[in-house]
DNA sequence: CGCACCCCCTGCCGGC
DNA sequence: TGCCGGCAGGGGGTGC
């Protein structure tokens, strides 16, 4: 579910935690894709939140002590708030109760997701994380460049977290309908022009989906329970068949890098 | 190194 | 109605 603007929705809604005392921590599953940390409990009770970012499609929560709570949403989690006192919902693995007498609660059905705790340093899995999209070191030539000499098709390319850092199969799959360049194309095989294109592409789909809160395919919500509206705008994702809404061709459904991949085989070349 | 293929896990949907 | 297969927004490991 999550991609960089769901991530990215889920960070801004949650900013009105900041200045929040975590009392109390309570982990009922540590079977996440990476087994919540023994020590996390202990560690992070007492501390204050002071920031909340985001890097890729990882939430990082500044405390108080210097160290840094890490989270990642999976296929499936949310990070969201509620009054304390409230029944433990199904698949809530880990609530933190907050001094102003709120809870915030990970859940997490497919348990794809992380929570861990450290020093940022210490986390492997931002070692390799690429650029950010929206970022400042996302440029045109900077596109150009990890397209030169990479054979993969430049859908994978967009979606490889070491190369560009948050971009996920929906958004993947709209930024080059919006580009009109195919999914399976080489990367080094683009031309300039369709590079450049496809870099406008992507930070606009990017925007637009921030700005409408993400995409609620299925559950996702943000830290307030509040869907997101980008769905209503996908236009090509999961769309397999169905007429193409520039040419009514139908989309064609691929599988690449073991994703559902869809395109319109006449704008998109 | 790149890449195709699996796996992790639960839930939902469609077909029978 | 219930069972079964297929599929889902992510990421990591393996083997070629």
């Amino acid at each position: 579910m999550p991609e960089l603007p769901e991530v990215e929705t889920v960070r801004r809604s949650l900013l009105h935690i900041i200045g929040n005392r975590i009392d109390a921590v309570v982990v009922y599953e540590r079977r996440l894709r990476r087994p919540v940390p023994e020590e996390l409990a202990d560690a992070v009770a007492g501390c204050h939140i002071e920031a909340i970012e985001r890097r890729s499609k990882y939430l990082l929560c500044r405390l108080s002590s210097g160290a840094t709570l890490l989270v990642h949403l999976g296929m499936s989690g949310t990070f969201f708030v509620r009054p304390s006192g409230q029944l433990r919902q199904r698949h809530d693995h880990v609530i933190f109760g907050l001094s102003d007498g709120t809870e915030l609660v990970f859940n997490d059905p497919r348990r794809f997701g992380v929570v861990l705790f450290g020093p940022e340093s210490g986390f492997t899995e931002l070692a390799r994380i690429g650029i950010d999209p929206l970022g400042d070191g996302f440029t045109a030539a900077e596109l150009w460049t990890l397209t030169r000499g990479r054979s993969k098709p430049i859908k994978n390319l967009l979606m490889d977290q070491t190369l560009l850092a948050g971009i996920g199969n929906i958004y993947a799959n709209e930024a080059l309908f919006r580009a009109g360049v195919r999914p399976r194309r080489q990367a080094r095989g683009l031309r300039r022009i369709e590079v450049e294109r496809l870099f406008g592409c992507v930070r606009e789909v990017l925007r637009e989906a921030i700005e409408l809160g993400g995409s609620s395919i299925s559950d996702y919500r943000d830290g307030r329970g509040q869907p997101g509206y980008f769905q209503l705008r996908l236009q090509i994702y999961d769309r397999g068949g169905e007429p193409c809404i520039n040419c009514a061709t139908a989309v064609t459904r691929v599988v690449l890098g073991g994703r559902s991949t869809f395109y319109c085989a006449r704008c998109q070349r």
